[in-house]
DNA sequence: AGCACGCCGACT
DNA sequence: GTCGGCGTGCTC
């Protein structure tokens, strides 16, 4: 008898012998094999009599034998799920182990550290919450319904507010604990873990367990151990949190289910949303997805029935008040040769005398670019070629990215003219020029704050009437803190590939959560004629999505469309390099598949500094997914190279 | 992951 | 010359 091993490495299933002495249940235990000149542990994917063809063909002769037997650590569904992720994914099954908090559950399994007769099914403990005889809500019936009778469904709540998403979570979670049975809870980001997990900890105490990729190693194994005990059963946390070795899953929520924040960005480059939907279908739960500005993806999923939308009698989306949004056109303004409006900053001026808050926002620390206007040159980093960035508070020339400083030249490197300007804005510019406008205003300078919205929670207790925010795309609302917002980059959010009104929609979505509702929301844009402006200023959320669905549609993008995207690192022998993918895509010319490239684009790795990329696509999954398989298993045969394979991507 | 092997730069 | 650094490839 042989069986197939998993290790947690970047490695395919290895086949070995099985031991006389083996018990027959061996699928999905941990076993100890040797490889190399070592014992590792690994996982036993399946089991079968004489060893396959294809290891026949490669004429593997001494297959080595199982060393030591451990108890289980994977169901049936796990290992089905294992070998999904794997083949979806692109990548080897190790690699999927691993995400599956393989190595936190082998040293707790082989060190005793529990054995299987100490795992539990602890008696459930309500905490003398009350439950509603009649539900009368239909919607969290049908939910507790699913919950209670294990049944696979999706939903979406399209929240028309933060609040609102919230409290229908904990309505969820209050309405059905009697019956769930093992629950996970994403949240895209950490920080968003606390409110919620304060709340839950009150409904389900220590049955509650945080999980996510910043706890320490000790933390980690500690949360591992409790739900492989099974002594907590709710799981709160990022994206890493789906894949939580919970012997039941009655339960998934995907907060802000639209956050970019779910898609892991190396190794096993899932997406923790759409891992969440296929998780929940294998072991039979719920799930519910939520968001105040749901993806695309989504809402087509809700047209295809796939999804059930939640709320659609309500009208809640429309009823509820929301801050107006007014589009400022980038031209007239800069033909003043400012940055900010004269309009905007009137309206400012009425609420620093209100003593209220205004949160200007803007994507960009410094001052400005440096522009030389004789040739249209703007100075760059020479080691890494981004932009470099003038801060006139330091006097320096400054490389965001690796850090490098440099002083303000005099003429131009290209022509030797000497006409250099500033180019576009930063934080430094927008508190330059409202100093200038509020230059009567007494002590002017110390009202108004710079920070990364991420960490406005440490400028709470001193909070300063005018903010100006940057890097907002880590955002941290909080609800309502200020009576206006200006984002003076929306521009910025329309570069983002197919994607990109999306993104923007949703961009405005957020800071409108942390605007009053008799607020305003002032965007500022060089295409005010832009028909993604109509939906937005409208809040139009159906007009919105059918535009772009009818978009995404005409040109071959998801969700109608699939794409895979393969990006190859080389350092040397580029065109060589090169010459042997185009050979490779040519051979690989399959009915219904778009292969675009190869390609070089920009390479952030350090040690390989060059990149080709090969993007695939085709309506059809399964033949995208087979044409992908073939060309990986083709770029094999090329030398020094690293491939990387981003299925779904978002950014393209 | 961890080990062998091979290719380059630095140096008694 | 050779020592040793790291980058690359392989493991049933």
């Amino acid at each position: 008898m042989y069986a197939n091993i998993a290790f947690s490495l970047k490695l395919q299933p290895l086949t070995y012998k099985i031991p006389d002495y083996a018990p027959p249940d061996l699928i999905g235990r941990i076993v100890q094999a040797p490889l190399s000149n070592r014992l590792y542990y690994g996982l036993v994917l399946d089991t079968f009599k004489t060893p396959s063809l294809e290891m026949n063909r490669k004429g593997l002769k001494n297959i080595r034998a199982i060393q030591n037997i451990y108890h289980h650590f994977a169901s049936e569904s796990t290992i089905k799920f294992l070998k999904w992720l794997s083949k979806y994914y692109l990548m080897p099954i190790g690699i999927a182990i691993k995400s599956l908090f393989f190595d936190e559950a082998v040293s707790l399994i082989t060190k005793n550290v529990l054995l299987e007769k100490n795992v539990t099914d602890i008696k459930r403990k309500n905490n003398g919450l009350k439950i509603e005889k009649e539900i009368r809500n239909i919607e969290l019936h049908t939910i507790r319904e699913g919950i209670k009778n294990r049944f696979y469904k999706s939903f979406l709540y399209h929240a028309p507010s933060i609040l609102y998403e919230h409290s229908f979570l904990l309505k969820v979670l209050k309405h059905s604990s009697p019956d769930i049975n093992g629950a996970i809870i994403l949240v895209p980001e950490i920080w968003q873990i606390e409110k919620l997990s304060h709340m839950m900890r009150d409904l389900f105490g220590e049955r509650l367990c945080i999980l996510h990729s910043k706890l320490s190693k000790n933390k980690r194994r500690e949360a591992i151990k409790k739900i492989i005990t099974g002594s907590s059963d709710l799981i709160i946390g990022t994206r890493s949190a789906v894949f939580a070795p919970l012997k039941n899953i009655s339960f998934i929520s995907v907060m802000n289910e639209h956050s970019p924040s779910y898609k892991a960005e190396e190794g096993l480059r899932y997406n923790g949303r759409d891992i969440a939907v296929m998780r929940g279908y294998m072991e039979r739960s719920v799930v519910l997805l939520s968001s105040i500005c749901p993806s695309v993806e989504t809402i087509y999923n809700c047209k295809l029935k796939k999804y059930t939308l939640l709320g659609k009698n309500e009208k809640h989306l429309h009823e509820i008040n929301r801050p107006k949004i007014k589009i400022i056109d980038t031209k007239f303004v800069k033909q003043k040769g400012l940055s900010l409006s004269p309009d905007v900053l009137k309206k400012a001026q009425e609420i620093l005398l209100k003593d209220e808050r205004f949160l200007f926002l803007v994507n960009r620390k410094g001052y400005s670019l440096l522009i030389c206007e004789d040739c249209d040159y703007i100075f760059r980093c020479n080691k890494c070629h981004s932009a470099l960035i003038f801060h006139k508070r330091d006097n320096v020339m400054r490389c965001h990215h690796c850090n490098y400083d440099g002083y303000i030249p005099i003429s131009c490197s290209e022509c030797k003219g000497f006409n250099i300007k500033p180019l576009g804005t930063g934080d430094e510019r927008i508190k330059e020029e409202l100093e200038s406008f509020f230059s009567a205003y007494p002590s002017i300078s110390e009202k108004i704050t710079s920070t990364e919205l991420r960490d406005m929670d440490k400028i709470i207790p001193d909070f300063k009437p005018f903010v100006i925010g940057t890097r907002h795309y880590t955002k941290k609302y909080r609800d309502e803190l200020f009576s206006a917002a200006y984002l003076l980059n929306i521009d910025s959010f329309l570069t983002y590939g197919f994607k990109a009104y999306e993104r923007a929609f949703q961009e405005v979505m957020q800071i409108s959560q942390m605007v009053k509702k008799e607020g305003v929301i002032f965007l500022q844009t060089w295409n005010p004629k832009n028909k993604i402006f109509r939906f937005i200023k409208n809040y139009d959320f159906n007009g919105f999505y059918e535009h772009e669905l009818a978009l995404r549609r005409e040109f071959n993008y998801p969700p109608f469309f699939k794409i895979i995207i393969i990006n190859i690192f080389a350092k040397k022998d580029v065109p060589k390099v090169l010459n042997d993918i185009h050979e490779i895509t040519r051979g690989v010319q399959l009915y219904d598949i778009e292969i675009l490239g190869p390609v070089e684009v920009p390479s952030n790795n350090k040690s390989y500094t060059k990149c080709i990329q090969i993007l695939m696509k085709s309506r059809d999954s399964k033949k995208l997914h087979y044409g992908a398989e073939v060309i990986i298993d083709r770029l094999k045969g090329i030398k020094n190279i690293k491939v990387n394979i981003d299925v779904d991507p978002l950014k393209i």
